[in-house]
DNA sequence: TCACATCCTGCAATCGTTTTCATTGATCTG
DNA sequence: CAGATCAATGAAAACGATTGCAGGATGTGA
């Protein structure tokens, strides 16, 4: 740290002036090529490493993003921020990551921290209030992935398009009664969810979707939401992610219910862990990446030039149809009652 | 950015000098309390906030930490990132997190590129070379995750520990011939548990394991371990990672094969899929975010005072027994080889 | 009352880069 | 060939906080 070589030794070697050495390393094209050529050269030779933080103090830019995130350990999360990470380390920026643990009020905290040591904030899926949201106008640039708010800018996938995509392909299996597993209350995109069925099911003939109640977007959430869905009798079940689906399932498959034979099971996201199980997930799939990475392209523009007003854009979905929804039966299934454990629970065991 | 207000600012308005304000707010007991207290409401009232920049600059320290990690997909990763960003916040440091995706080159790029602007740096279970790992002694604190190099303080758990209370387990279930599916080549934990395995070996009767092979660290890496260890004829695997214990799982379902009656899967480190599965996975626990807290502790120890010698320590670890494992039946059971497909696969099916 | 230690506080230098402004040749123009 | 334009570089002033040093106030003891 303290015997690091700086501009003034490398402008010293050469009998340059720091300036100079300065110009040629920005790459600014006001020094001549043959200078500017040697001075690089030189850099190298003496391991020169510009020092970030005079540099932010000089510029004011301190070559960081922040990202603030509700859960690492959440599979949707830390592939968002893969990509974000990737994006921002070829754009030649290194990334702040901050885990809020789904708590509102330390995201505000990471926030408040987080800001003044970065050119620019992403706030992935954030639990704060509109209030405090909209407080961070005016300072950095402020990106919000998976929400939407006046005077932000913001990256989200179509969540009306996603449960449309979903409730059409679980109609077109037959199914009528179909009970929607929702997620943290104050979501914004559980809202969004929400509104999509009011919009999808009209179009949508014979179908009946209903709320399940809201749950944490965590394998745990599935688990009740699974005696739930039985006990009102549906044939089918879109969970607010592929965590509570999977919970759902493991649930079913606990009481010995056969999915997708005697109920379908529809997630959203995609993430890894759907194609990990048997029977594989059927999900709606979010470009989970890919939201990072464009979530650091649109801050890094808006951080460049003159603040162009982007168009929000959606990025693309896709349902991907896999073992865990099926046709309902004709009939209806009869399920000997008194005989629910009668079923071969070996048999139907060895499984992931 | 430009409109932020400074110490110079807090000063003015208070009638003192800029040093003043500096030393208050930086908590040195060297100005007057009742000063001191005018400063910090004044401060606050103006909505002071340090520019970390500047203060780098003066002081050489930066607030910051690197954490450089292979993949923050992996559930692993993401624990132990969990754990250092927790802890480091705490200690009121912030974490640059960088994914290599694996790869050895990138890594040691992001290393390049993440020094300079670090107070110190975790690598965790870094894909680098032993030369490439030695030649960042000297330079700022490093500390290792997962791997032990001379120079270096570390993080480990027992590798050896973990792969013997493994085989222990299924020695005492009355298995004896066991295969061990092995991680990525060059991976320092994959060495330290083979040569766990010869350790163990001689203590435990009658007990045989074989090397499958080496694979990598994620669910698609078990896949093709499962026919191997089926072909070879053995009744349990020990997986290098959880992931790969999925896959195994999983291919040995897709195959027909009941897990645990026919073959018992035991998996390391207890990500939180293991109990997402059916059957349950039976697992050695590592303590992932206390992995990554102890890493933080000891990197920050190494910072502040002088270089306090301290003592490599393991972290604890504890066998997990869920359902993947059983006892060996005191006949194999015997399959009616032209009939593997004549199993009932529907009702083996609906799981999770 | 004087000398002297004790506390606080201000001054000014410093950290390493960037950047504005000025300077110096050199090139161009008519 | 004189004057103007231009390219390349140097000198120096920021950027904002920290900190060694010095000075002024206060208090103590003789």
């Amino acid at each position: 740290m303290k015997g690091s070589i700086t501009v003034r030794d490398v402008a010293k070697a050469l009998g340059v002036s720091p300036s100079t050495v300065s110009r040629a390393l920005s790459s600014s094209d006001l020094v001549a090529p043959r200078t500017r050529q040697l001075i690089v050269d030189k850099a190298r030779e003496l391991g020169y490493t510009p020092n970030n933080a005079a540099r932010g103090l000089a510029t004011g830019r301190k070559g960081t993003l922040g990202l603030v995130v509700p859960d690492l350990e959440n599979p949707y999360f830390a592939s968002v921020t893969k990509g974000v990470q990737a994006r921002a380390l070829a754009a030649g920026y290194s990334v702040f990551v901050a885990d809020s643990d789904e708590d509102s009020h330390v995201e505000r905290e990471l926030v408040r921290k987080l800001k003044p040591q970065v050119d620019g904030l992403i706030l992935c899926s954030s639990r704060m209030s509109d209030a405090d949201l909209a407080a961070l106008q005016g300072g950095i640039p402020v990106l919000l992935i998976n929400r939407r708010m006046e005077g932000l800018p913001d990256v989200t996938v179509n969540d009306q398009e996603i449960v449309r995509q979903a409730l059409e392909h679980l109609h077109a299996l037959g199914h009528r009664r179909v009970g929607y597993a929702g997620g943290p209350t104050g979501s914004w995109s559980d809202k969004q969810r929400r509104l999509g069925i009011e919009q999808a099911v009209p179009g949508l003939a014979g179908l009946e979707v209903t709320s399940l109640g809201s749950f944490a977007p965590v394998f745990g959430g599935g688990q009740s939401v699974a005696d739930l869905a039985v006990a009102a009798g549906l044939t089918a079940v879109l969970a607010y992610n592929d965590l509570m689906a999977l919970g759902i399932i493991a649930r079913l498959h606990a009481r010995g219910i056969n999915v997708p034979d005697e109920m379908s099971v529809v997630g959203i996201d995609d993430i890894n862990a759907a194609t990990l199980i048997s029977p594989a997930l059927t999900t709606v799939r979010a470009p989970l990446r890919k939201v990072g990475s464009a979530a650091v392209d649109l801050l890094i523009e808006s951080l460049d030039p003159g603040p162009v007003p982007r168009a929000a854009e959606y990025l693309p979905i896709e349902i991907i149809v896999r073992q865990s929804t099926a046709v309902v039966p004709s009939v209806i299934r009869e399920r000997p009652s008194g005989n629910v454990a009668g079923r071969d629970e070996r048999k139907s065991h060895a499984s992931i």
